[in-house]
DNA sequence: AATGAATGAGTTTTCATTCAT
DNA sequence: TATGAATGAAAACTCATTCAT
């Protein structure tokens, strides 16, 4: 049977800040050392609290990540989306370019949290929430640029499908690349989409 | 509970053929199961061996399904190959088609041990040795078309990366939509990859 | 993850109410699922109370057991007490077979509360206040019978503890019999025991 | 991932034996300590094995209360059996004698063990293997008696589950009562016994 | 080359109990 | 009286790996 507890200062913080600190403290340790190598005492640690108390708030590993997956979209999805709107309402082709160069910028600053959050997923993409969530921003760019007479596309859809993997795939590889040939892949790589939109520019 | 050993002797077989039975017996349980929730245990068993037999072969899972995520390459690589040299050697557009066709018909048909041996990759593509292989293929056959002066492209590396990415990612889209769709998708799919390459067809 | 507390309050109610509700939540509880598998958190939150108000009434699961326990022999006992004042104080064969038949018939109706408030006593019946009491009303029946020259006994207290156990046994093989059978299957019983005792019908 | 195991001699048994030395060292310390209050590791440590190979043998500590139960209730029929066969076959007064002698000398003697062995079982009697078996017994018992003409009884099967269910209630009082006074308890009961059959002695 | 009983460190998960509000 | 977030000791169970045969 369990025993007196400690009698150290009151410990109940707020649920929503208490959510916070155990997520943040586990993706930095999902960061650190991979997620596999990561246990929950080494979580619990980390945001200093009980080992029951991750129990409370999630029911498993896989809960936190799945947790930390949707946040790292949400977050994703903002950034791009006020990259977008931060071009005039009908400027489509600046719009789209901005959504790719975003998406571009976003994913080498986040791209290990991606890896980390997204890693357990058997089925690598397909059907995620993350991806369809972009990949429909992608579109609406698209059609409002063909409503508008600015490019045509015979089937957007698969369009947005082969510019939002082929973007991200990309700068997998922008990532590998040497430093001072960053910069260079990533104008190559916009303007290969925006080639492929058939935008004049 | 342990069971009376049977009296089954002798139980050698050629390495080569107990290789790839182990590999078979893994690849159908990692397909089944998952490559986590699979455990040595269960291989062997399926395979028909013993606990110790598992490690004259190879020293780990990780082994296991690195030798898997080889083998799946090596064939998907052939495979494509196979396709494009159906094609005259100075028709760089049907050549250029041929791969692309070959990379989403293979990959509809693989995906799931796709999935399944490079689920453990934490850098989903990044350096790994399939996706630069394959990618490779790809990259000969733009430049052999710019060589020919059939398109010209100003970063062809990057557009491969583009297209490399796009067409397999797409193809999970392709993956998860109706059946009676399929067909118009890769169609389409494969009309923009020639589109962005500026292949006059 | 914790809810938004409801703001429904006041929620005080008496003591004896309480007490009470959380031994009903309780006793259905371990019907259901077993006593082991019952936890605190269980039965606060099917009587609608927070933890610690449980150990406002019990100092720990063992403790509600007991009260449990103590609460169904009572009741136990009060039937078949009552059972045997409905028979003429005199009438000792009467009151002797009202006793076995209430004993079956209440064992009957409630031996699924028997088996979950008993089931911890590791000495199975051995010293237990319930059976000790249950057995002295017995012993108080074969006596008065002696008394009365109805039936001469050897051993009454022999006799009482073999009838006792053997009631409350065979009636488990009662119960277990099919529906149209434990009629016939009662009778005999009744009928053995009085035989048992000597007693002339 | 495990270590190297310490290079001690070969520890590998018979099965037959680490299974034996499992359930012993089982028995020893549910006995001393109760089943609750006993853990895999106090079992694996007092047989002198790892852990892991509890788990070879039972997959969790109430498969190897199960496989006592049915240790001891092999072990209580046999003796039961050699006591009730040492008597001749024609004379069912002395072998049914000495089934109730035996019962109550046996279960006398394991009486702690059996507490032990069927102390989880939440349906006390109803319907397990153990009292079906040995019921079963007597049962045979009362009916040669009968078919020799020995005695009557107008429901051989209600008889014997009294007899019993009351001869095993019964000897927990014996053992409860003092030293000096059970050879006589034991002595009544048999009588009673004996009597309720309507045997002539 | 093949066997399979044994290993044991390591991880997840549970839940009775407390106490500041 | 009542609340419920927090506690943390304790237990079950896993499974990759070894090695004498």
């Amino acid at each position: 049977m369990p025993h007196a507890p400690d009698p150290q200062r009151p410990r109940t913080k707020p649920a929503q800040v208490r959510l916070e600190e155990l997520m943040d403290a586990a993706e930095a340790l999902f960061l650190q050392r991979g997620v596999e190598a990561t246990t929950i005492s080494d979580i619990v640690q980390a945001a200093d609290v009980a080992k029951g108390t991750f129990y409370t708030y999630f029911n498993s590993k896989a809960e936190i990540l799945h947790a930390l997956a949707q946040r790292y979209t949400t977050r994703f999805m903002d950034e791009v989306e006020q990259a977008v709107d931060a071009q005039p309402t009908d400027d489509c082709l600046a719009r789209l370019r901005s959504w790719i160069e975003a998406n571009i910028d976003v994913y080498v600053r986040t791209h290990e949290v991606h890896d980390v959050v997204y890693s357990q997923h058997h089925h690598l993409g397909r059907g995620n929430a993350e991806r369809n969530a972009i990949q429909q921003q992608l579109l609406q760019l698209l059609e409002a640029g063909i409503a508008g007479g600015h490019w045509a596309l015979p089937a957007p859809a698969v369009t947005a499908s082969l510019i939002y993997s082929g973007v991200h795939g990309a700068t997998d590889d922008l990532i590998a690349a040497p430093k001072d040939q960053r910069a260079a892949f990533k104008q190559a790589l916009i303007a290969d989409c925006l080639r492929l939109v058939g935008a004049t520019y």
